[in-house]
DNA sequence: CCATAAAAGTGACCGGAGGTCATTTTTAGA
DNA sequence: TCTAAAAATGACCTCCGGTCACTTTTATGG
């Protein structure tokens, strides 16, 4: 039994974050200070700090770990798709599995918009294991492209729209639907990626 | 001279809200303490209160006296216009003066993020007098409509488009540019309000 | 089985934030 | 010059993220 301290310590870490996921999901990113946190899983606060440097690095793997599990369910559905209009649809279920979590996609927001300000943090947001990705959508539709428009700008285009979408649902505003924002991307899309016909 | 007293009242006023506009300009909402506005202005922290509630009121007022501003510009521009796409082009030429209105941009953004924890905030958020208005622009383009898309709608995915580009923008993201996202913005305009042809 | 060192856990403390309010300073007018 | 009201002050409150000297728990060699 030489490794049962370490093993305790690695149960404390993931009650902690367990705390953390869950009060951040009802709370929001700075709504959520790291006492309540840790008082939610039972600990001192300084607990805390002996797993992660700061309350911005745990969101980020928080973060990644969510990112990862999306994607998980949309591998393959992209690779099925024949056309443009078929693969904007499945990056669309994808985007709406985000959306689906809980009040996540809030929080994302919050924490995109928060990370702005400072510039290590503004780096970080830029790679693709914290954020939609344009590199990644590129690759996703660039064998269905028909035209030289830059996919990688699609995925930008894309992207765009989908956080605007997030900022307007955020403030409760009602006048978008999930669908017209899905049918505006793609017809956006298809403008910028397909062959008029 | 019954008023000297109120003038001086009114001239601290303006200082201090001088003061915050060039504060809140360089480094934000958040970032900008009270105490910074106060001392930047020559005047203690407890001052500011005798003026606002909170740092948010004060912020509120900048925002509706800045879009008064811009929308002011705005007018007769749009009334020229002879078609949905000239509307939209004077649209977008009032949206880039915001964004060529040093940082208020980004600042537009993160206090819209920021608002949209607090219920109260938020719903003042959705008041024309804070934000862009899907009503106000279904207003700008309803004579040049050829559809019967509502136009409000076109109007929220014009924002959406244009603040998801402010997203993309504030980290620093380099693969659009404005014309990219006005091209974007007008083409889906046209696509949902004029007729086919 | 105990002594000890290492690891886990604690919570008082720090600086700085937004906001409050009793007190001091300035001003207007009789 | 005196006084009452208005303007200005800054110590103080609570809470935040983060630090760290300290206590408690645990593993292990003699």
């Amino acid at each position: 039994m030489a490794k049962k301290q370490q093993e305790k310590s690695q149960q404390t870490m993931q009650e902690l974050m367990a705390s953390a996921i869950e009060l951040f999901g009802s709370n929001g990113f700075i709504q959520t200070s790291v006492a309540e946190i840790t008082e939610h899983a039972g600990y001192a606060k300084g607990s805390f700090y002996r797993h992660w440097n700061s309350k911005d690095e745990l969101f980020l793997i928080i973060v990644e770990q969510k990112l990862k599990r999306y994607r998980a369910k949309r591998n393959g559905k992209v690779d099925k798709a024949k056309n443009l209009e078929e693969a904007m649809h499945a990056i669309w279920d994808f985007l709406e599995s985000i959306i689906n979590d809980k009040n996540w996609s809030s929080i994302f927001l919050e924490f995109t918009v928060y990370s702005a300000k400072s510039e290590t943090l503004r780096k970080l947001m830029n790679k693709s294991v914290y954020r939609l990705s344009n590199e990644i959508f590129a690759e996703l539709v660039h064998n269905h492209m028909e035209t030289d428009f830059p996919p990688e700008k699609i995925g930008a285009l894309n992207t765009a729209l989908f956080e605007g979408y997030l900022i307007h649902r955020s403030l409760g505003t009602q006048v978008l639907s999930l669908p017209d924002v899905r049918a505006a991307a793609i017809a956006l899309a298809l403008r910028n990626g397909a062959k008029q016909g």
